[in-house]
DNA sequence: TATTCAGTGTAACAGATTTTTGAAAAAGGT
DNA sequence: ACCTTTTTCAAAAATCTGTTACACTGAATA
């Protein structure tokens, strides 16, 4: 795949500068816009396959930017949203943006988003596997088939999107929110208390399946696929 | 990660110089204000990545700069305040203070203190590490992950952020009232005996894993995770 | 050395919070 | 219309957390 490039938009400069590190590290290139109508012209020239866009800016704010662009483009957009501004999904959805990521944001977490939303747009940088494997289990995303202990296991879409998510990412905790966020959707809205049924009736599936790994809760914060470790 | 710009704001010259030196030699730029209304204006023009503010100061006070800056600006204040000097807590919250240091400091503390808000910003000058390792002892805070000689052990989300805290500065005292601001946070208000109970039940779990360290009561201060230094 | 006392360890409780679970309603597909 | 999947809801269960009371310890004092 080539190179892809990035748009980061933020009158912030420290942000802007935290961000192309971070996008860097992970090969993609990255330009630089400090406002908003910078944003706008540059995009014509510079044709990004990506915009990280920050809200709160002086006079051309992110949504306008966002709503310009779109007249003339589907380039995935990710909005940037300071803690405590108000975050408008509605709006967000209404004015086409794919994403969002609230500040303070960490390095991983603005690659995870940036990846996500790149993959749903049949942009992903690498092909990715589309298949995990665990002692005593095999997921595999695309014909949707799930084999615990060998056995074929009939299993719902969302779940089995959901143990997908979980178990190609080992050992990392996500709260309802961001499994919410990642394998729901962006565009979802609803009870978080949503993931706790699908993460039983998963359980119910997995039982006993193998001492290796469990999907396990993590008190107060979210639930991982726990593999155990061999080593240190 | 671009060069932060740190703005101390005090009365007293030998503080900002002071301040500034530690702040120096730790890679970050300065700017220094010596009066509230100074700090005003140059926060506009020198737009710094955060303040350090002092409390008492003629005419326009810190917490009159603090109200101020906040109709504007989300960026990150660090109040300062002479021992003795009541620090209200409460209107410190409501103003937006992010945290809050006590005079006379040492520059550990200050800079300790000043990366602290610097992360939970999303501004951290460096990646910080999100696990500690030490002989039979493997934490890992982002993925909640407590391995205790190699079992994993779980534990609680407070007793983990504590021992993940201690065993990040090995061999630093730390008050429960340090503990309480940095692990349960700046708004925390509580009996600094929960502490204690926390210790208790993290040494449950700790109990003779190794000789190498330990989880030590600095008596009539407060806790420590000591170290044995096999070098010196 | 005995005494005193503030500081610390511990166990147990209560309240708060979070998670699990079952059941039923809603939505979607055939 | 039927069946499956998904979501919602709320009661029940589990877990965490802070507090308290009391026992114990270390350090200072007489």
């Amino acid at each position: 795949m080539a190179n892809l490039k990035v748009m980061v938009v933020d009158d912030d400069n420290n942000i802007c500068e935290l961000l192309s590190l971070y996008l860097g590290k992970e090969g993609y290139s990255t330009v630089i816009a400090s406002n908003g109508q910078e944003a706008v012209d540059r995009f014509e020239t510079e044709k990004p396959d990506l915009i990280l866009l920050d809200i709160m800016m002086p006079q051309l704010d992110g949504w306008q930017v966002c709503r310009r662009i779109r007249k003339t483009s589907q380039c995935p957009i990710i909005m940037l949203t300071a803690k405590g501004e108000l975050f408008d999904k509605v709006l967000g959805l209404e004015l086409g943006a794919d994403d969002y990521i609230v500040k303070p944001f960490e390095a991983k977490e603005v690659i995870a988003r940036v990846k996500a939303v790149l993959r749903r747009c049949g942009l992903s940088q690498q092909e990715e596997k589309k298949e995990v494997n665990y002692d005593n289990l095999y997921i595999n995303i695309e014909n949707y088939e799930l084999r615990v202990r060998g056995k074929q296991i009939d299993t719902p879409p969302k779940e089995m999107e959901l143990i997908y998510h979980l178990a190609s990412n080992p050992n990392r905790v996500y709260t309802r929110d961001q499994l919410l966020d990642e394998v729901w959707g962006f565009e979802y809205y609803g009870d978080s208390r949503t993931v706790d049924v699908h993460i039983k009736r998963l359980r119910e599936k997995l039982e006993g399946a193998s001492e290796q790994w469990v999907l396990k809760t993590v008190w107060g914060v979210g639930y991982k696929f726990e593999v155990k470790r061999t080593d240190v």
